[in-house]
DNA sequence: CGCGGTACGTTTAAACGTACCGCGGTGCTTTAAT
């Protein structure tokens, strides 16, 4: 994949003029001292008319990938933005710069405010516009959008692509289709966490076509990582509290249900600590009271649902607890990404119970919505000519998300297609039984691959190794171990410290303090294609000292002793097809 | 999948099992009723 894209600073006079003129941009409209060297080759890219992924951490200036080009491009530049509070913090934050202005078209808005917009950004008085993906599902905003001519489609927080759109947002997984119908502007993908199979879904759903990847590293080397096991609820509740409240705060309690927030900060506050709950249950008033004074430092500790965090960009966060398990590493990985953000040493403790880890597969659980399938499939296919959403909504009654997930199942499973006009029409002769069958297959197979993930947060929980190896490998990063920044590696070194001390008895005795010798993972190495007798191909996503994590095509992820792989034959290595996604392939390592 | 609540059952009467039911996370948008 190193074929993506072309090294910077070749030195042709081209890139060198391309790269003064962003220079120049961002110092005399933005007032930035300069740009980092990420962030410069993937303005360059996209003025060069590449699609472009970004993954970076928060705080590294990935809005800057868009905002300065977007100056030397000719028509506005589309922002896709998941949350209106974010939309606002961007508009207010432009504002007041010497930046062009950015405006937001949402159901927030009172009746003017939308037509003001569009019109800023039809005149040039707005560079840039911040929509939801649910606005760019309705024809008249796509056709509106169509006219403005925009020259840049940008995806911010694009792993919600991946972690809403099978479900919860499913217009996310629509948008590729949105590009299309504006002519396919250059796309910037904008994330701070996405696993190698996350970018790849991403890069497909937008329909990003030959795209560069620009993706820095991962480590988080001042966050020390430790997980503890639990039996009993009532211990891990004390354990969760008593931590919170020795530890040095700021701080973040990450809970499974809304429930929980509130006894967690019942009990912190009763301890003395000013605490708060926050989940998407509260008044929204309650919610931006206790983000604001969370910010502004008056807060200890804010004990909250996943719902707390996208733009908490607070630099001093200095734990982040998990009471309960998170769904998946990406989760995991995102919300502990919270703390530390100044690189002073912060704080990731996990209190696990396996118990936990059944409402998670709930949650990753949903049937396929048979129903909805087959009538959807029927409707598509009676239907002479090519049917809009709008026109299908009517027609089955179904619910917005209802029917979306609908379509976009039959569309994966190939039994239906959308038109350049975002219409929908029949693909194949298949009876809608049989299509909503093959939709319901596509189904399964991603709460397959969601359910492992559930279980890839067992691996982490009970990992005896290297934490921070764990966690890299499966954001594809290959890591050599000790960190000396997590449970398990101190752990390891108080024991090695112990044996020293004994180790000229144990060599007088003959016998060998080292630990058996590991069976070699040999060729299955992170990126190598495998086959597996039962489970078919997949991808070898990381390695560990006595085990290898394995992305199955059908299963999702696997964990597979390597004794049992070398011993038992279980793997062979499949055609080799090389090179493919994997550790360490042919993305820029655009040092964070 | 695991929990908390409730209803029902039994034993030897106020308390203790058991069986069943419902619930659990992320946000946009639009519309109807005050």
């Amino acid at each position: 994949m190193s074929d993506t894209f072309e090294p910077a600073g070749t030195g042709t006079s081209d890139d060198d003029a391309t790269l003064a003129r962003l220079g120049r941009v961002a110092t005399d409209v933005f007032g930035w001292d300069g740009l980092r060297p990420g962030q410069a080759e993937a303005m360059r890219q996209l003025l060069r008319g590449r699609d472009t992924l970004v993954v970076m951490p928060t705080g590294a200036g990935k809005s800057a990938v868009y905002q300065v080009p977007a100056v030397l491009l000719p028509g506005p530049s589309v922002v896709v933005s998941p949350l209106i509070a974010l939309q606002r913090d961007q508009v207010e934050g432009l504002a007041e710069s010497d930046a062009p202005d950015a405006v937001a078209v949402n159901s927030d808005q009172a009746a003017g405010e939308a037509a003001e917009a569009w019109r800023a950004v039809r005149e040039g008085d707005a560079e840039y516009l911040l929509l939801s993906p649910e606005q760019l599902a309705k024809d008249e905003v796509v056709e509106r959008l169509a006219r403005t001519e925009p020259s840049l489609f940008v995806v911010d927080e694009a792993q919600c692509v991946s972690s809403w759109g099978h479900d919860f947002r499913p217009d996310y997984l629509r948008l590729g289709h949105v590009v299309e119908r504006l002519g396919h502007p250059p796309v910037l993908a904008l994330t701070a966490t996405a696993a190698p199979p996350v970018r790849e879904e991403i890069v497909e759903r937008l329909g990003m076509d030959d795209p560069v990847r620009i993706v820095a590293g991962f480590d988080r080397p001042n966050l020390r990582l430790e997980a503890r096991r639990f039996q009993d609820d009532e211990e891990k509740r004390r354990a969760v509290v008593e931590r919170a409240a020795a530890e040095p705060g700021p701080g973040i309690v990450y809970t499974a249900t809304r429930r929980e927030t509130e006894e967690y900060a019942a009990r912190l506050a009763e301890l003395g600590l000013s605490a708060v709950a926050y989940h998407a249950g509260l008044r929204s008033a309650e919610r931006s009271r206790a983000h604001d004074a969370f910010l502004d430092g008056e807060l200890d500790v804010v004990v909250a649902t996943s719902a707390f965090g996208m733009g908490i960009d607070k630099p001093d966060v200095r734990f982040v607890l998990h009471a309960s398990v998170p769904g998946s590493p990406d989760a995991y990985y995102q919300e502990i990404g919270r703390a530390g953000r100044d690189g002073a040493p912060a704080l990731a403790v996990l209190h696990y119970r396996p118990e936990d880890l059944g409402l998670q597969r709930f949650f990753s659980g949903g049937r396929p919505d048979t129903e909805a399938l087959t009538d959807v499939a029927a409707r598509v296919r009676r239907h002479g000519s090519p049917l809009s959403t709008a026109r299908l909504r009517e027609l089955t009654g179904l619910s917005a998300n209802r029917l979306t997930t609908a379509v976009n199942l039959l569309e994966e499973a190939g039994v239906v297609g959308t038109t350049p006009d975002g219409e929908l029409v029949p693909a194949g002769a298949h009876r809608p039984r049989e299509a909503a069958d093959r939709a319901a297959e596509v189904a399964e197979a991603r709460r397959r691959l969601e359910r492992s993930r559930v279980e890839m947060m067992r691996g982490y929980a009970e990992a005896t190794g290297c934490r921070r190896r764990f966690l890299l490998g499966y954001f594809g990063e290959a890591y050599e171990p000790p960190c000396d920044n997590c449970d398990n590696c101190l752990a390891r070194r108080r024991r090695d410290a112990g044996r020293e001390e004994f180790e000229h008895l144990a060599r007088e005795r003959g016998d060998h303090a080292e630990d058996a010798p590991r069976p070699d993972a040999g060729r299955f190495r992170a990126g190598a294609r495998v086959l597996h007798q039962e489970w078919g191909e997949g991808l070898v996503m990381s390695e560990e000292e006595d085990r290898i994590t394995v992305l199955f095509d059908t299963v999702g992820y696997r964990a597979l002793s390597l004794e049992a792989v070398v011993g038992q034959d279980l793997l062979t290595l499949a055609e080799d097809g090389t090179g493919e996604e994997g550790a360490g392939d042919g993305n820029e390592e655009a040092g964070g």
